[in-house]
DNA sequence: TTGTATGCGTTATCAG
DNA sequence: CTGATAACGCATACAA
């Protein structure tokens, strides 16, 4: 493989001007820049990305730590992400953490190895004891819940407000035993901060607001949010005999499952029970019924995530003065679809 | 940040010794082996990746170029093929080539940059015409189709087999008016050999071999085989009174939204009209009715475009023989659900 | 406008 | 078992 060397000797030029060239440096007569191309052309030269980066201290690549990329909701943000990215010249990574805290920590220790420029990290494994892992001297990007205050830039959706908005669209269509299909936790007596127990969270104050009592048998936790485990659970519910005309999902991808559930037990969505889920994946609009959610806005999340970690991977040689730690809430909307009794036409509910 | 030099003076070795440290090389003696894990330990020591490249001449990171990973079929293809380069150590970086000619090449070329130790990709863009552009001097996989007899290794799908299988699901179903809902092309004339296409040819087998007219009434072509493309197409058949009684969609994808805009139409699935899709996405399980589809074995494609190209990475240096370029087709088999009158129970059929 | 010298951090080779 | 030396390919600073 021809390098910069064997180029500059088949032009007749140093290796700088070589160098020059291909950055697109200003001071190469057109002359000598023909002279170069052609060399390069000659021998089909390509730069060695390596040696570049390590000279320069960057790699041109950030890491995306997401628990899966085969799930509606973290393909969507990955794809946001890699567009937004695409912006900034960056290159995206994807790192599957399986949810695990371990991978997650991999993830962090291979953007410090500076195979990556920068980390946005998609925390689902860790938690708040995790805190101080987080203080590392490279650019990270929290993504996706609201558990520290901590020492990084943070982008979060409002899951409470959010899910107390779902919840109390559920009630407005008239529900008065409502459901929540949640994930696992929530009987640890601490402070809950996963994504889960948020939306539960956001679940109990609009039934507190509402004056509707607080039934446990209401609660439903599964081990995983799959698609299969929320269509037993519909099941179980309905086979149990369990007393509900309204189910909160707190993700779309079980509240899918749920839906198919109900279609096996031979329950009418929504004329016997209504069903809300949260985060507006694409298939939710065009499920049969289709579903009511809570729409997030991805994209903004993505813009945002990408320009902080940008900024943070832009002031890090300078010795600036480094901006403070900040933290992005996005707004959201109810989208209303038929699995609440919306008709065709989303309704949107505009909320932050 | 500390490096190897840093290290070595802390430990009172050198550089060398705490190399063979790092990379568990056997002779080291105890003694000094610990010593220097505690001055790394000290000085919080990381590898500098970029220069560990540098010097093997390797990055231990492979591209995976897709047309998108916000999609159910490339999204779980994408986390396949991640599992599977986890066994080889090495990482997967996705690179989105929006299906476009253009981007497909680019991927190429940050292979040839060595970027990547290899490049395992997805044409939809590129055609024949683009052959020669694949002999490349490192290790290339394709992935997904079976259109180049050319110069790379090749994972592909029996397109044509297992759509003639679909088709004939439906006839032996007892459909005799079958549509096909197909992405672009297919009238230009010459051999077209991208997915979509090849699934048509093996719609028009199983019609032919059952006797059955072709219509070209029956041939739906969509600019874009999304959701929303099939939910608008199935109504748009329904409303101008098209008869038939059966769909093959050549993604499950498109299917999704064909399964809509019927019942938005009124039309009872499987009842009036049965549906089969081609992939077998996670999603097709849970809908409503359940899809039936067809399944290419994701798995073991993965893992054999892998396999693949580990291989061709492995003995990139050592100037021995040249295997010969290898096409691997899958297995596939026909996933019978309620979308064509099969019952809760996944009957398989498998062929290959 | 172009060239020279130097070092980024690591590891292969080979000598001790 | 350990260490000295060199080289991977490029880009920065500075000199010419």
């Amino acid at each position: 493989m021809a390098t910069i060397q064997d180029v500059a000797k088949a032009a007749g030029v140093s290796a700088m001007t070589v160098s020059n060239v291909i950055n697109d440096h200003p001071n190469v007569r057109k002359a000598t820049r023909e002279k170069v191309l052609a060399a390069m052309a000659r021998l089909d030269y390509r730069v060695n990305v390596a040696a570049r980066n390590l000279r320069k201290g960057r790699t041109g690549t950030v890491g995306l730590a997401v628990p899966e990329v085969n799930s509606p909701y973290y393909g969507r943000l990955a794809a946001a992400i890699i567009a937004a990215a695409e912006r900034y010249s960056l290159r995206v990574c994807i790192e599957q953490t399986g949810a695990s805290r371990e991978n997650e920590l991999d993830a962090l220790s291979l953007s410090r190895n500076r195979l990556y420029d920068g980390l946005i990290l998609s925390t689902v494994g860790m938690g708040p004891a995790d805190v101080e892992l987080l203080k590392v001297d490279h650019p990270v990007v929290i993504l996706g819940e609201r558990i520290f205050g901590g020492p990084v830039d943070h982008v979060a959706m409002p899951n409470i407000d959010a899910s107390e908005a779902a919840t109390r669209h559920l009630i407005e269509r008239g529900c008065r035993r409502i459901a929540i299909v949640r994930g696992p936790g929530g009987d640890s007596g601490e402070e809950e901060v996963d994504v889960s127990s948020l939306r539960f969270t956001g679940y109990q104050q609009a039934l507190r607001s509402a004056g509707l009592p607080a039934d446990p048998g209401l609660v439903q936790s599964l081990e995983t949010l799959t698609m299969r485990a929320g269509a037993l659970c519909a099941r179980e519910m309905v086979r149990s005999g369990l007393d509900f005309d309204g189910v909160f999902c707190v993700t779309d991808t079980v509240a899918m499952g749920v839906l198919r559930g109900l279609a096996d037990a031979g329950v009418r969505v929504p004329e016997q029970v209504k069903v809300i889920g949260f985060d507006n994946v694409e298939e939710s609009e065009f499920l049969v019924p289709s579903l009511s959610t809570i729409d997030p806005d991805h994209d903004t999340m993505a813009r945002r995530a990408v320009e902080l970690l940008a900024g943070r991977i832009e002031q890090t040689e300078p010795g600036e003065p480094e901006a403070d730690r900040e933290e992005f809430v996005s707004r959201f909307s109810v989208v209303v679809r038929e699995s609440t009794g919306g008709n065709d036409t989303t309704e949107r509910e505009d909320k932050g």
